[in-house]
RNA sequence: GGAGGAGUGGCUGAGCGGUUUAAGGCGCCGGUCUCGAAAACCGGUUAGGGAGCAAUCCCUUCGUGAGUUCAAAUCUCACCUCCUCCGCCA
């Protein structure tokens, strides 16, 4: 949600944001929804005053007869009133619609285009490990090492259901262990979330009203969270923040549901794109400063770095294209990781900023050194994904005799180095 | 799942149809007093929107939404949250 006097002053600046993203969007509609509705509440808040004003004439009279008497009167206004309110809020139901659909502004260095292929590099690290043999998928290492169970997840769980076994197991919590290590000297709060969350929630961070059917709905009207990036945000919705208290920095571990609706050709097998994984992810609350978004999207993108470095993946950074970008974002970066069966590098964390279009959404404000209420500036990036950050750690780590060594790093971890492939099944 | 009770400003807490522009207290800000401070005393202090150069004025805001009424913090209904008890439960 953008702030609507920003869009009465600058509506060349959201048509631009629309056409770069790509989105059906008309300025010119909910500017003359504003200029209706504004028009119809000043003619409401006259009536009232006047209702009002009223109100106390009958209230000063001592007589009940008079004060009936009075009252007659006031029915005829009420009746105006009453329709006119009916009308405001007709216009303001399609005020908020139109409101909701309007897309937060692409910061210029967003590179312009269409799709994910019109991302930007921005910078690499590493180099693939020299494969002198035919490397394979995830999904045979996954099988011929015993480590996962594809088919019996899809009898138990459905399409993209997936059981995790013996190593990866291991290496799984050896990853989330090893990830709020890597934070425990940082002051980034650790945090466990909930899944379940409210749809107020999935509005305020900017995932509704559009996307969802990207979303699974319980019985009980409740939501499984996306990510953890919808409960943190709604952890200090509605609550005003002193300027000291700020940055808020959290790290937060949660299980992450997708209904993956609209991508039922693509990535079908494996456990690259699943109904179900876990993350744990950054994010912070800051003053309402672009310097200072800036300055966390690259602190927030230097930390996801520095442990895909530790982890030794070759990766790089990509600045994702305009019309790739979220309604709700201001920029994004994506770390991508070398996958060696594809010879390409793939997505594994996405790094963003929002300036206050979530914080708007959900109250999130915070009083400054003037005593001036301000909303907060958000921005999340992810600390690490699993499963998915298993197939960069496989295929990147195969050797020739089919096992796999396990990152240095995570050997403490792990307690033991390498993968085997079993010839039996276990 | 069942039975009760409760949600009021930054906090505490009164009000339960109309001088409420929400009492009182705490906190905070300004002032008087003081060499300075504390105490005391005086004044100010919810938030959002709108009109105006400004002084100022208007509308909304007592968990949320709908309703009754000329008028709702106050009455009715639904929902949300918290507390107590019973049941179930890792």
């Amino acid at each position: 949600m953008l702030d609507i006097k920003f869009i009465r002053e600058n509506p060349d600046l959201i048509r631009q944001a629309a056409r770069r993203k790509r989105l059906d969007f008309n300025v010119d509609q909910l500017l003359s929804a504003d200029e209706n509705r504004k028009k119809i509440l000043q003619e409401i808040e006259e009536l009232r005053a006047k209702q009002n004003r009223a109100s106390e004439r009958i209230a000063a009279l001592k007589n009940e007869e008079e004060q009936d008497a009075a009252a007659k009167d006031l029915r005829e206004l009420k009746e105006i009133l009453s329709k006119k309110e009916y009308e405001y809020r007709k216009i303001d139901g399609e005020w908020s619609k139109l409101m909701f659909d309007v897309p937060n502004i692409p910061d210029p260095s967003v590179p312009d285009g269409e799709t994910e292929r019109d991302s930007k590099e921005i910078r690499k690290w590493g180099e693939p490990k020299k494969i002198d043999f035919e490397p394979k998928d995830h999904i045979s290492l996954l099988s011929s090492l015993n480590l996962a169970d594809l088919q019996r997840g899809a009898k138990v769980s459905g399409f993209r259901g997936y059981f995790l076994k013996n190593e990866a197991v291991i290496l799984s919590l050896a990853l989330w262990q090893f990830v709020f290590d890597e934070f425990r000297a940082s002051n980034y709060e650790p945090i466990l979330a909930p899944a379940l969350v409210r749809e107020e929630n999935l509005f305020g961070s900017g995932h509704f009203p559009q996307s969802r059917e990207d979303v699974y709905k319980t019985q009980d009207d409740v939501y499984l969270s996306a990510t953890a990036e919808i409960p943190l945000m709604g952890f200090h919705s509605g609550e005003v923040l002193d300027e000291t208290d700020l940055p808020k920095k959290y790290l937060a571990f949660s299980p992450c549901f997708r209904r993956e609706a609209g991508s039922y050709g693509r990535d079908t097998k494996g456990i690259y794109r699943l109904h179900e994984f876990f993350k744990i992810e950054q994010l912070i609350l800051s003053v309402a400063d672009h310097q200072d978004s800036v300055k966390f999207h690259e602190e927030l993108t230097g930390n996801s770095e520095k442990i895909v470095q530790a982890l030794g993946l070759p990766y790089r950074i990509v600045a994702a294209a305009s019309g790739d970008l979220g309604r709700a974002h201001v920029k994004t970066y994506d770390i991508e990781v070398w996958i060696p069966s594809e010879r390409r590098f793939r997505e594994s964390h996405s790094s963003s900023y929002y300036h206050d279009f979530q914080t708007r959404r959900l109250n999130i404000r915070y009083r400054d050194k003037t005593g001036k209420s301000r909303f907060c500036y958000s921005l999340n990036n992810t600390a690490i994904a699993t499963p998915r950050i298993l197939i960069a750690i496989l295929e990147n780590f195969q050797r020739a005799d089919g096992s796999v060594e396990i990152p240095e790093i995570l050997q403490k971890y792990t307690k033991f180095n390498l993968i085997k492939p079993v010839f039996s099944d276990r």
